[in-house]
RNA sequence: GUGGCCGUAGCUCAGUCCGGUUAGAGCACCUGGUUGUGGUCCAGGAUGUCGGGGGUUCGAAUCCCCUCGGUCACCCCA
């Protein structure tokens, strides 16, 4: 049982087949679609400087209490990547693509947090940025690529909440307005939410304790602070999901977890799934991130979906199943030399999926082996075929028909067999 | 990080409350069912240091403590 020496650590586990499979399926989709919107694969290393974290926001929980860092042997403090926005933006200081730079990306993250369903210490993300450009109508365009995604596995349930913190330049403003207003009814706030109080007023609107639902109901919002500018981009967006028939709901309380956004913010929330993951998905605008990592003062904006919450959503709702994907063919040797070695290579190097038993096993055992592997076809050969210079070719779907082939012919009666019914 | 629940064959689980002979079931796996052919059926077979360590006891999978892991909730988020 638990009895292997060695354990996955804790938060961390191994995907095999089929669910491997469908993770690496799910990936291809989306590069499909952010490719077709003319982004970029980025691949930046899975750990940086602490300080590339540590700029996306102190304040957050993600930096405070989540980072999965450590020192390496030159004595450098490193982090594996909580996300990949703060990397994006590090990669676009150093090497400075043109701008807009639109790229996307796939792969683990890693958070060092206590793990449960739908959230682990190395989880999967896929997602695409733009840095260098402040137009909403790239904010707009972003979200109909995460909507688009959704909609390409057949995913119905998601529920898009969209909500704009304005820009850097009025938010101590209405922060001001809602510390004091938060103070001044501190003491119908729970615990919890006195101590986010302090570090982070904004994240209290977030609270989804009942206790504090009162209060943060009457608190005053940030789309009452915004900026001309700031209101302006923001009903461009809305204006353009209208125009592209994204359905969206207004969420004025939603605060994302990382400090660095401005303006657009968003996220997909699966509505079938538990309360603890409902979150499949979010973005935002970060037009001061980039700044903040010593790069130039270009704007960005981007998603990120989590890969394995997104599965849990298709699940929930049947859509995008592991498939099993059987080889085209068995090849069941008995003979004594190496007939079966060079048939399965020989299919191989033609192209043709082909597999087969190893340890001079029985014809019975090699027959169950190819029916398990849900192979259509098997290619049989037995003292009598080597004699005949034949090889015996049986379909393994229905009733089993089989008949001798020329053993030249193999790999051209393989192929029109495999040609004629896609499996 | 805080709290609840759980940890027995590859998998799903019974047995744990009321300690007691060789620890069980189903599925999966392997072999065979007359000498070269799978999917159904029949017969047989292998497998567990009962998560790990310590303690109580004549005796522990069963009780107690510690530890590791999982899971769920909170927090937060993907």
């Amino acid at each position: 049982m638990a009895r292997a020496e060695f354990q996955t650590l804790p938060g961390t586990r191994d995907l095999l087949e089929p669910e491997s499979g469908r993770v690496r399926a799910l990936v291809e989709r989306f590069a499909i679609e952010a490719e077709r919107a003319g982004f970029g694969l980025i691949v930046p290393p899975m750990f940086e400087d602490v300080g590339v974290f540590v700029r996306i926001g102190e304040a957050s929980d993600i930096v405070s209490k989540e980072l999965y860092d450590f020192e390496d042997k030159g004595g450098r403090d490193i982090a594996l990547r909580p996300e990949f926005t703060a990397s994006v933006c590090r990669a676009f200081a150093e090497t400075r693509p043109l701008i807009p730079w639109k790229t996307w990306y796939s792969g683990p993250s890693f958070r060092y947090d206590k793990p449960q369903k739908g959230r682990y210490r190395q989880f999967e993300q896929v997602g695409a940025e733009v840095i260098g450009s402040d137009d909403p109508d790239l904010d707009t365009e972003l979200i109909a690529l995460a909507w688009r995604f959704f909609q390409r596995l057949g995913l119905t349930d998601v529920v898009l909440l969209l909500n704009t913190l304005g820009d850097f330049a009025e938010r101590p403003v209405y922060l001001e307005a809602l510390s004091a207003y938060l103070a001044a009814n501190a003491d119908r706030l729970s615990d919890q939410a006195r101590i986010t109080m302090a570090v982070n007023p904004l994240r209290v609107l977030d609270s989804k304790r009942p206790q504090d639902a009162e209060v943060v109901a009457d608190a005053p919002l940030m789309v009452d602070y915004l900026s001309d500018d700031a209101a302006a981009a923001f009903d461009r967006v809305r204006q353009g999901l209208r125009a592209l028939g994204v359905p969206f709901e207004e969420a004025p309380r939603l605060v994302r977890g990382l400090d660095y956004y401005t303006r657009t913010t968003f996220e997909f929330v699966a509505a079938g799934l538990d309360a603890a993951q409902t979150a499949i998905g979010g973005g935002g605008r970060y037009d001061g991130l980039v700044e903040a990592l010593g790069g130039p003062p270009e704007p960005g904006v981007g998603f990120a979906l989590g890969v394995d919450r997104t599965l849990l959503a298709c699940d929930e709702q049947g859509v995008f199943e592991p498939v099993d994907r059987p080889v085209d063919v068995w090849v069941v040797a008995t003979t004594a030399g190496t007939e079966g070695l060079q048939l399965v290579e020989e299919l191989r190097s033609a192209g043709i999926a082909a597999d087969r038993s190893y340890d001079g096993r029985s014809m019975k055992a090699q027959m169950k082996a190819a029916n398990r592997s849900q192979a259509p076809i098997a290619v049989i050969v037995g003292e009598d075929e080597l004699a005949a210079g034949t090889v015996s070719v049986r379909t393994l779907r229905g009733e089993g028909r089989q008949a001798p082939v020329e053993r030249s012919q193999v790999v051209a009666r393989v192929e029109e067999m495999v040609r004629s019914s896609p499996s």
